[in-house]
DNA sequence: CCTTGTTACGACTAACGTAAAAATA
DNA sequence: TATTTTTACGTTAGTCGTAACAAGG
């Protein structure tokens, strides 16, 4: 359950493409392809449907997007956090110092 | 925010030792030690504080372990729910044949 | 045809294990 | 000195981008 590979998983489903999710993150469009697969792989599902026209979401991806929102969120939220909590105990060393 | 990591970093927190967790993940202490360094280099702060005898938590380690846990039981549950409602549609498909 | 997704392949980066070193109790 | 963590290093596996291919409207 590659962190990164959610990433990729959103921006597909949010995009409904392929290409388009390659734009948003920065990476070509083959290895947004690779990524969606090997998550596939690893799920053991498909999870889009793929023509040249529409990217159609399964069931399993309708599953997986609320938790990968969410693990994607935490993640995020988690950093910030963190480097919020480091920021307040340097403002307590400057204070220290003072 | 590698979810790998965050396994790894869950282990070692709740083992309160590099070496503990490194069996309990079938890998060496080293594959731990870098992936701990490598987590604390990417969130920039340190997590724990090593001596031979005792491995403490950080403030920073602190945080993150709630999120951690959260993320990796989203993650497990994920594949969980997956792996079911795929279960129960081949079941599904299986009537239809019938 | 033209756009979008896939495959092939070479280059680069990351992860692991073994072995040796450093540290601390 | 014994246990635990860290560093070094060679090998393996994963990821990316370019280029070529396939498919569908």
């Amino acid at each position: 359950m590659n962190y990164e590979r959610l990433k990729t998983f959103l921006a597909v489903a949010d995009k409904r493409s392929f290409s388009e999710a390659a734009k948003i993150l920065h990476v070509t469009q083959p290895s947004v392809t690779i990524q969606i697969k090997e998550l596939e792989m690893e799920l053991d599902t498909r999870l889009f449907e793929r023509s040249t026209k529409q990217v159609k979401l399964t069931p399993s991806a309708g599953i997986l997007l609320n938790y990968a929102t969410e693990i994607v969120r935490l993640g995020e939220l988690a950093k910030k956090d963190i480097l919020e909590a480091k920021d307040a105990s340097c403002i307590m060393k400057e204070e220290w110092k003072w």
